[in-house]
DNA sequence: AATGCTTTGTCGAGCATTTGTCAAGCATTA
DNA sequence: TAATGCTTGACAAATGCTCGACAAAGCATT
């Protein structure tokens, strides 16, 4: 159906729509994961569809055919067999579907049993080895495969820190090149910038400001914060790396931030870092509050104490730390 | 980090690329992706698209023409036959495309084309409105939309380096902040790095490899010349910023790289430069071309020339560069 | 457990259609 | 003159179709 919504003489949105087109048999193979052959052969031993013919006899897939031929592919994850479900109807098949769905929460478990543990070793040994062939395409079709199999917590924990990690080492120990090492940072850092941006907050959230202090210029760390922070709800601005003292506190000021999180990587013993610091601090209004991490975080325990930063280590003590902020704002 | 500095010779190309301009098969080819065999063969059969004609029977592609063959390669890559979408207006097209994508609500402007002039003049205050406001959101969703109304060269010449420009200009007259700088660069480098990605190009293409030398910090540039590239049916592998002679030529080596681009664009004085350029070409395995672009480019033009290198002014030249290193690779 | 029977995904052979590519011969352009 | 473009016709590769075969997995019986 074609709801359509004339909104003046040259922009028409048009809704849900579900025109007449037909699609081939390949197309509607990738759509609904199933093989070719498969879908076939279920039209042949019990006419889960009739698609309409081309004159010259090939395929032609409704959107409701497709619609039937991915519920059923979802029946038979959930350990149906396709012969007893062949021939249900679209609506006992979604009735059927929403019934098991809201009985066990997590399906995956259930028939699924490979491990996030698993995912995540495949998933590593397969970046890696995209890296190496400088292959960026790869690299990044595995990353947006695995977060769509990976909770987000796993994701940026358990792979995508340790891959930043691991290319680190690599390419420290002189296994991999410096060019493999910036592939694959373009590559990571577009892939969270991506995964950043896909959060949609209401406008009403709290703001966190997040970049990377003057001096320092990797600026993975700040994007897994603003990553994290997104996913908890947090508007994010990220200002990316390398970020003076006084553009920090006027973004917060025009903003309205409520809390600054700054990464520190590297290097762990920059002398004018301290200095800079102690400027956020002084430049920050009062009841903003200052998050750091990252991996040289320990190297400036004593000022990020003295300006009274909280210092996380990981992306759980993160979320908890905004998690607190927050709450305590009504307070 | 990431200064918006790039070249300023726009005001030339965006005349010639303006709107009522009409381009000939060879254009439309590498544009597009197709071949100009495929382009013919397609109006033969399928009367997919119309051109104009000169008095003397030449086709001339309209850029809706243009658009249409882009989409109907799109849909090819998504599994569709030619002879099934041939007929579907542009519209449907793109509904059909972005439905594989996301499948949601969709805007669309067929009814009354507007003029590229006009659509960036709006794209581009509008997008400076949402750097202001440190709203990296709107800005990428800004861009994106941009990208499906207009044809590729018109998006990069005339909006994503003007834009550039423009918001390096604002920066430098104190306008706007740093802060404002650094957010729009990263929306932009994420945008053009997804656009990069997005191009799939056959493994028999002739491979580039994009970066900015040892010293040479701003990548925008790079990611351009990557896009430009990729669009002209190369094979893209993008190292990013900042890399030493030998990683450079290692790449090239290991993959059997027919060009390095190089991006010139900050500072145009650097005295290491020219010791670093030596050494890629020294480095460099014969055979190979070496692009030079960029702002900055100007000021090592004698080095350059020592090595042999091409220096391009804008991606036109960019592209007519590239595609007579690929025809001569057949004599 | 072992045995058979059934279900079901996968594959290949042989044929038809679709579609990309190419060459020949001529016209136009630079 | 060399390069580009046009048309036509031909060809080969890719894709899709049907049918049949096969093996892995599920299930029930012994």
């Amino acid at each position: 159906m074609n709801h359509l919504i004339l909104t003046n003489n040259r922009h028409l949105i048009s809704l849900n729509m579900a025109n007449g087109y037909k699609y081939p048999i390949k197309v509607v193979s990738q759509m609904t994961g199933l093989s070719v052959h498969v879908i076939r052969a279920w039209e042949k031993r019990y006419s889960v569809v009739e698609p309409d013919r081309t004159e010259t006899n090939r395929r032609l897939y409704s959107e409701l055919d497709i619609e039937k031929l991915k519920l059923l592919n979802d029946a038979l994850r959930l350990g149906y067999h396709i012969g007893g479900v062949a021939n249900l109807s679209l609506a006992e098949l979604r009735s059927l579907l929403s019934k098991e769905t809201k009985g066990t929460i997590e399906i995956k478990n259930d028939f699924a049993p490979v491990s996030s543990e698993k995912i995540v070793e495949e998933v590593l040994s397969e970046s890696l080895e995209a890296i190496k062939n400088y292959d960026a395409k790869k690299l990044e079709s595995i990353l947006l495969n695995a977060s769509s199999k990976l909770t987000q917590p796993i994701l940026i924990e358990s792979l995508i820190i340790p891959l930043v990690y691991k290319v680190g080492e690599l390419w420290h120990s002189g296994e991999i090149r410096v060019a493999n090492e910036h592939l694959a940072s373009s590559v990571i850092r577009g892939f969270l910038f991506n995964l950043l941006e896909s959060y949609s907050v209401s406008d009403s959230a709290p703001i966190v400001v997040s970049a990377t202090p003057r001096g320092q210029d990797h600026e993975l760390g700040a994007l897994i914060v603003g990553v994290v922070a997104a996913s908890s709800g947090w508007k994010v601005i990220y200002l990316g790396s390398n970020l003076p003292a006084e553009e920090i506190g006027a973004v917060v000021t025009h903003l309205n931030a409520r809390v600054v999180a700054l990464s520190i990587v590297y290097p762990n013993d920059d002398p004018l870092l301290p200095r800079e610091l102690r400027k956020i601090k002084q430049i920050l209004p009062s009841g903003v509050s200052i998050i750091a991490g990252g991996r040289s975080a320990n190297g400036y325990l004593d000022v990020l104490d003295e300006i009274g930063a909280f210092v996380v280590k990981n992306s759980k003590q993160l979320r908890l730390e905004l998690e607190t902020i927050r709450e305590n704002k009504y307070n």
